[in-house]
DNA sequence: CAGAGCACCTGTGGGC
DNA sequence: TGCCCACAGGTGCTCT
């Protein structure tokens, strides 16, 4: 479900409820939620912690405790929500569960359960195998081109690779090269440093867009009760096949690259492979 | 290194 | 109407 966009709602959704409060409990409704490690071993990590901080690195929501930090990743259908003290909590798909001191909890619902929670006390293993952040004003034009230059793949599964970038995820990939007119099977060593421009202008338009608007809403994202994201009325190739290209009015087309359902313009993304 | 295939799960939508 | 299969916003593993 979530990719930086979404993400990034959520965290700006529970911060301003999070910080300053005390973990008191940890309870696990799925066992495998705190893989590879136990639950009552994560458990034992976090009770008694003090959340300080709530941030996001690529698709991680992180929770800076005063002595390390919890990781949570959504995966395909994961949901965070406070509940606040006295709401009635609905155990529909729940996951995971922190109590917090002075009543209410912090509640991971997830359907399809590929969602992850863990403990780190230092950040560097996550860290390690992460890639820049697409918005990291650090990031330039030149500096991209020599990414892309280093590596012979396909374009869509290396901005999905997380260690290449960290954030993009199916849906952006998708609108990121159309709106920069690449091919998605086009090889990222042949961008010149204009296309590697673009593309990084457009991945970035992109994700502000939907971060503004509050991400995108298929099936499941809500960033709050009730409320989906408003970018999927934006959206121009993803989920529109059949459908005229906003820009030539060709059809879109759905093909599989990676593995992955990729929608793309076979016109105005006619990049050589 | 690059890529394919599969595993992890549950729900839903489209085709027949 | 009902059934079945394919597919879904993600990632990690093995194997070629």
């Amino acid at each position: 479900m979530p990719e930086l966009p979404e993400v990034e709602t959520v965290v700006g959704v529970v911060r301003p409820l999070l910080v300053g409060r005390h973990i008191t409990a940890f309870q696990a409704r799925w066992p495998k939620v705190t893989a590879p490690e136990a639950p009552s071993a994560f458990a034992r990590k976090v009770e008694g912690k003090t959340i300080e901080r709530v941030t996001r690195r690529g698709k991680y929501i992180l929770l800076g405790l005063d002595q390390g930090t919890i990781h949570i990743h959504l995966r395909m259908t994961g949901r965070l929500m406070v509940v606040a003290p006295g709401q009635n909590l609905d155990s529909k798909h729940l996951s995971a569960r922190f109590d917090l001191a002075e009543g209410g909890c912090l509640v991971f619902r997830d359907m399809r359960k590929f969602g992850r929670i863990g403990y780190l006390d230092d950040l560097a293993p996550l860290e390690a195998r992460m890639g820049p952040e697409p918005l990291a004003p650090d990031l330039t034009a030149e500096r991209f081109h020599a990414m892309l230059g280093a590596r012979r793949r396909q374009l869509k599964p290396l901005l999905l690779d997380q260690g290449f970038l960290a954030g993009l995820g199916n849906i952006y990939v998708d609108e990121a090269l159309f709106a920069a007119r690449l091919h998605p099977e086009a090889r990222a060593s042949g961008l010149t440093i204009a296309q590697a421009g673009v593309l990084l202008d457009a991945i970035r338009d992109i994700l502000r867009q939907s971060i503004d608007h509050k991400g995108t809403t298929i099936i499941n994202f809500q960033y709050a009760e009730n409320s989906p994201g408003q970018y999927r009325e934006r959206l121009q190739v993803f989920g529109r096949a059949g459908q005229p290209c906003p820009a030539c009015g060709d059809a879109i087309v759905k093909s599989r690259v990676a593995q992955r359902g990729t929608h793309w313009c076979p016109q105005c993304q006619a990049t050589d492979k």
